[in-house]
DNA sequence: TTGTAGGCGTTATCAG
DNA sequence: CTGATAACGCCTACAA
């Protein structure tokens, strides 16, 4: 591996003129920076970003924690943010917290190890003692999809409460009142608001909620279908079913099939989540239609803003709005409803921003 | 920022001692360690990995460029390689090349300069001038998913060949003749492999393959729609499909409905690569599944040991094969059947070996 | 317009 | 068993 002294020696010139000619940082003579040019490709040169970095402590690189990489969900999630990063001149360095607090923190020690400039989180667990230092040292650090309200950091969301208000309320719509829900891994926060939105829109249809319809289906595939037959197994069955998310959707679906009940004829399903292929599923399924790759992008955005300001006393909060995609599951229909976010919407992406 | 020096000076030893500490690299009496661990813990000192790596020349990282990380084959991929990378001690940089060269490009000179110890990449184009040096610069190198057999370099391959032949001659075997072929992106070795099995299947049913079948999905959703539009159009309809990876089939089964074309009444559909929602689209699709976190796991650890070995003078090639889940997109039926690879499968992962 | 030299934080060698 | 010291490759005053 060639160095910059290398380069310097061959092409007859100091080392800094050669540090200078890689980085267009002062005015080198064109005889000079061509000698130069022509050493670097003579000799193979590769500038060492690690030295580079040393000296300059900042190493261009963001950290990015992910809970759950195989959900596709979190997928989109990572492209909005590896293309928000690079097109900033930054790298990503992946991780996947398999929803382990402990995972997550021996990631969040090692990126910082690795001196990233910032961190983005979807935080696994609650506020534990690590994530506290790390705020309380005042880095950089981001956190997307999930909220830990204990802890002043700048956060991206979606509109969780509403999104699951405005599934339930099609369903209520449509004259359901037992409207089972299958709700995600406990003690999150997207979990808690989805919840919520669903109590809010039975409560509007003055009926409340009922404990036994609620069933938890830990944000996964197989989750999901258990939580189906535990609400298929109840005394007086639900007529539909409200999901959380895209895969315990599939769960839902497959138990039903399982049980031959035919949507939305035996059951009408709405979910949380969108999926690429959900024009191709049988029955075309209603959802709402979250903005995954956008909860990326903005969030690896707000990340680079939180570094180049330092951050301000009161963190920044996005919420990021969904769609209601109404198709045929819950009953036949048409069309799309956008949401009204419970901030208000600002922008033709259903963008919405609250606090400093 | 705390340093090696800091915690030396306030546990009152030397900056080696600290960094034998830390690193367990030799003997210290357990009083010194005990104080220094203390003075690090009141620091809150954190080892800069940076600068290790400019030591040591060793960053523990490795770089994965992959061309699409929004398809879900390749977000398994990607699981398959963060978890063996995190289990031997190495973090990951994820790079999305857009099946852009240019891009691709890019990225690995960055992930050079970023120093990271070894490459795992499927190459979005041919063997251009960059890629050629850093084979010839005997960089640790792991081709996945594609193979550019121009250059000497340890692939991990799936059984193409072997896949679409298994697909087809299900079709064939079933009794179709006309079988239309929705093919991937032109150039890479995936798609011609896949449309070699497919004609392979076509020859042994003794018709051979009828050129006007053929069309371009390019590996997307929308080029699957139109490749099947085109099919459709044809003068003699195929009545059958084989749809040449995931999102393509997806593509293809929206176009069918579109035209009112039920499956598999009035089309018969396989397609490669299987959903995790596999049984719950109606119809349930045949498919033959490849194995995509066994892909990107096999390639991690492939990568780590051509790391530590040195490269051999002949690269060591992976191959990998599918199953073929027969469900009830071609006719009903029940099952899986393991595909017969081209080179012999040697353990229950269907895992095979062949080369050096 | 260019060169010299010191230091970023760590590890490894060599003495003691 | 422990410490001093040089070096990894680069950047950036400062000097010329």
């Amino acid at each position: 591996m060639k160095t910059t002294r290398d380069v310097a020696r061959r092409a007859g010139v100091s080392s800094s003129t050669v540090s200078h000619v890689v980085n267009g940082s002062r005015f080198v003579s064109d005889d000079k920076r061509q000698r130069v040019l022509q050493a670097m490709d003579e000799l193979g040169y590769e500038p060492n970003a690690v030295a580079r970095s040393l000296k300059v402590s900042r190493s261009n690189t963001l950290g990015l924690i992910i809970s759950d990489i195989s959900n596709p969900f979190f997928a989109e999630v990572i492209r909005g943010a590896e293309d928000a990063a690079q097109a900033n001149g930054y790298t990503l360095i992946l991780c996947n917290s398999d929803e382990d607090p402990a995972k997550e923190e021996t990631y969040l020690r090692e990126l910082r190890a690795k001196r990233v400039d910032g961190l983005l989180l979807t935080p696994a667990g609650q506020a534990h003692e690590y994530l506290r230092k790390l705020v309380r040292a005042r880095f950089p650090i981001v956190f997307l999809d999930r909220d830990i309200s204990s802890l002043p950091v700048a956060t991206v969301l979606l509109d969780n409460e509403a999104a699951a208000y405005a599934a339930v309320s099609h369903l209520v719509r449509l004259g359901h009142r037992r409207i089972g829900a299958i709700s995600g891994r406990p003690f999150i926060s997207t979990t808690m608001e989805r919840l919520a939105g669903y109590a809010r829109a039975l409560r509007e249809a003055a009926d409340g909620v009922d404990e036994q319809l609620v069933a938890s289906g830990s944000s996964r595939i197989d989750g999901g279908a258990n939580a189906t037959e535990q609400l298929l197994a109840l005394d007086k069955r639900p007529t539909a079913l409200f999901s959380g998310n895209n895969l315990m959707t599939i769960g839902a679906l497959s138990a039903l099939a399982a049980h031959g009940l035919e949507v939305p004829g035996d059951m009408a399903l709405v979910g949380i989540d969108d999926f690429p292929w959900a024009d191709v599923l049988r029955p075309r399924l209603t959802t709402v239609a979250q903005p995954a790759y956008d909860l990326g992008r903005v969030s690896a955005e707000l990340l680079l803003k939180v570094m180049q300001a330092g951050l301000p006393t009161v963190p920044e909060r996005v919420v990021l709005s969904g769609t209601l995609r109404v198709r045929e599951s819950c009953g036949s229909h048409l069309g799309g409803v956008a949401i009204q976010a419970s901030a208000p919407s600002v922008d033709g992406t259903a963008l919405s921003r609250a606090g400093a």
